[in-house]
DNA sequence: TTTAGTGTGTTACTCTACTAATACACTAAC
DNA sequence: GTTAGTGTATTAGTAGAGTAACACACTAAA
């Protein structure tokens, strides 16, 4: 169960997308599974409909789920390479940031990689 | 000298703050050095000089230039090692999110290491 | 003491993101 | 056709970030 943290800076709706991302990589919500409704998971989480209706909105834009009018949201059935495909281009995005951090530093790319497998030992990384 | 981008998402004072670390990386402002006066900033940047203010304030919030009370803005004397442990810890958080990533997609070390190098190819690091 | 330079503090305006209230339109079952 | 369920669209309220206007306080030099 997706659970809201009111007193967060982040937007609800975007704890919603990953909330529902979770419960979804986790198998809560398998292939063409249906979604609770916009209105059910309004109550059950007490936020506006609206705000789910934007969180779906944005799984949809993204492909993770889709729609079948009048009747309810439901996952879209992805490969694991999908998947995969997805998460990292996530990881690029932080990777670039990286780089241009190590540019302004004049950090080549063995003392990066030596950063980047400390943070990965103390993350407990396997 | 720095470049404001009036049309970006990213606040002046953001930009402001970037710009001079930049400079002072590149050492256009060496250690103990004065910056410009917010003022004259202020008119050379065309924008108002709260937003000057702000950036130098967080500048100096992390350490990276002092004030002298009714004299300016001068840049912290830091060692290579003090800018190198900045840089890291701005790289870590980064990493923490990659980390997060990878996790909720139960992928292992060397599966990581591997988009991660494979970004660092494609960015053409050294 | 005056002056011209510095950063600081207060206040207010504006814009945007977020959330909510409410009415609308589609679908399936009866 | 009616009903109860779905998502959609419109509109408005709220809060916060960003920026600006302007007055204040400190410092050094004349």
């Amino acid at each position: 169960m997706i659970r809201i943290n009111e007193s967060s800076p982040i937007p609800i709706y975007q704890q919603i997308i990953e909330g529902m991302q979770r419960e979804i990589l986790a198998g809560v919500f398998g292939a063409d599974d249906r979604l609770p409704s916009i209105r059910d998971l309004a109550v059950a989480l007490k936020v506006n409909p609206n705000t789910i209706a934007r969180a779906y909105q944005e799984l949809a834009n993204t492909g993770t789920i889709y729609f079948k009018r009048g009747q309810g949201a439901y996952v879209t059935p992805k490969s694991a390479d999908d998947l995969l495909e997805q998460a990292r281009g996530e990881m690029e995005k932080h990777i670039i940031e990286i780089v241009a951090i190590a540019r302004s530093m004049n950090l080549d790319r063995q003392v990066v990689r030596k950063i980047f497998d400390a943070v990965l030992d103390q993350q407990e990384v396997k």
